[in-house]
DNA sequence: ATTATTCATCGTAATATTGCAATATAAAAA
DNA sequence: TTTTTATATTGCAATATTACGATGAATAAT
């Protein structure tokens, strides 16, 4: 059906999903790693940067600062967008638990 | 369109996006966390345990195999489904990566 | 041999995503 | 004030995803 039965779901595997789902697009992920890479942080930028035009740069963008992935403030003309710290370590730590907890309880599967 | 345009992106952030979006789900998610908790791996525990039909969870299934989140042996009757370690671990790197960056390059902005 | 059981595949409906042209908005420059 | 520049929004076409019923395939149990 194309709808996600998101309430079945916990409200962290949502959150979670959305957060990854963000990040599951190569464009999005060429943001990403431009803004790591570009310490400052303007959006006309990304346009010459990437293959794409300026409407689906700015909803690509839309969508990473509804995960809260990135983080966005209006300056001027200009807006600033930049990468959320914070949510990057949380991302660290999820996912270095799982490694962990893969490297003690599975080794043996499979 | 509907369709993204991969030819314009590295295989690498390809590669990725493909990863990110097959944990982009809570289903996938959830599959994910239950392959954890549970070391060993059988498919009808996981019908038993989401709110989802058995083909509809197959699908998921394949998914998170395309993009080598899991593996699967066929065991006789059933199929073993479980974790790749070796993408975690992949994955742990490149996420610590992306937060050491960010500490390092990015620390007064926005 | 027949009947479960387990999982995959096919077909299909409902919905979501991707991408862009056209247009809107709003600040800066002229 | 007019024009340029930077970004957002709208509307829409093409395509992808999600979900499931029906069915298939293959092993295990009876």
């Amino acid at each position: 059906m194309g709808i996600t039965k998101s309430d079945f779901f916990t409200e962290k595997q949502n959150e979670l999903a959305t957060i990854f789902k963000a990040l599951g697009h190569p464009a999005r992920l060429a943001i990403v790693e431009y803004l790591l890479r570009a310490k400052s942080c303007i959006c006309s930028d990304i346009v010459d940067e990437l293959p794409l035009a300026q409407p689906t740069i700015s909803q690509h963008l839309k969508e990473l600062k509804a995960a809260g992935i990135i983080q966005g403030n209006i300056e001027g003309k200009t807006i600033c967008y930049c990468l959320n710290p914070k949510l990057f370590d949380q991302l660290e730590s999820l996912i270095s638990d799982f490694a962990e907890q893969l490297r003690v309880n599975n080794s043996s599967c499979c």
